[in-house]
DNA sequence: CGAAAACGTTGGCTGGACCAACGTTGGTAG
DNA sequence: CTACCAACGTTGGTCCAGCCAACGTTTTCG
């Protein structure tokens, strides 16, 4: 932008989005070995968490609460499906959609998969303080909000 | 794993990976929109960049420098040596090495891009003040930094 | 000298994120 | 009541980033 600035070295390593990148990077390969444990990944966990935490749902509203999209979501569902971790109903109320609801065993599963992810944060945010990892859980938590209603 | 811990809702939305992912999967986007205006991807950029900062290199230390795979690395420097951003010469001193160099028009093409960049962290950092920024880039640093030399 | 390592390259695979299209169902405006 | 439009689930496909195994060549080291 400033054809004057002294050309600062812009360092690759010092800016953000590589550094938010790299992090999140790293962040996701300590998840994946952990969910790998469960034969899981990332989307799987995500619909666990999202419906152990605030219930049942439909396909569509599950996929706005974790960030997925609606076409990914059937294929994940689809699984959790096969393993009876979950079940698909139709809603009487509207029979465009399908109530997902966890059974007893998807409860027990996204409660150790909860485990499994608490030691890997702990594992992450390692060489941070306490005050340090709520600075930068709140610095995130800042810039989604920011994005999300920008 | 305490199962005395009181069932604290582990909430996807304060847990650090999920954070970063957003908050990287967001920066991501902002910077694939901008590498768009110049058709080149991720994989270029850092390329580029590496070699504007700190020089030619062959291409197992570029891959190094970037952290990319070398086989992703012989794609990439395919991609920018068909443009002309960037020769790729044999290396005298050890035959099994290529020497990667920015051209004249890949220099300038580097330096088009970290303007882009630049102005995507702007916009990525918006909603924190550059006291924020600072250290939010601190504490990613260190993270990355434990987790580099674990 | 011979073994081990590094290099470039090919080819392949995974996971996450998207997008377009379709038929079905629901709501709503005329 | 009839159109029309929006939301839903589903199929099928694309893209990028990341990673790994294998090979032949070249260099280094024991």
């Amino acid at each position: 932008m400033d054809a004057t600035a002294p050309q600062s070295p812009a360092g690759l390593r010092t800016t953000a989005s590589w550094l938010l990148n790299q992090a999140a990077a790293h962040a996701g390969r300590l998840a994946s070995a952990g969910f790998a444990a469960h034969d899981l990944r990332g989307y799987h966990f995500r619909l666990l968490a999202s419906l152990a935490e605030d219930g049942p749902a439909s396909q569509a509203a599950l996929g706005r609460r974790c960030g997925i999209d609606r076409s990914d979501v059937v294929a994940a569902i689809n699984d959790l499906a096969g393993r009876g971790l979950v079940v698909r109903a139709p809603d009487p109320a509207d029979r465009r959609r399908n109530v997902i609801s966890l059974t007893a065993a998807g409860a027990d599963e996204a409660h150790r998969m909860a485990d499994t992810v608490a030691r890997v944060q702990d594992d992450l945010l390692a060489p941070l303080s306490s005050a340090e990892r709520a600075q930068l859980i709140r610095l995130l938590t800042r810039l989604l909000e920011h994005h999300h209603n920008n």
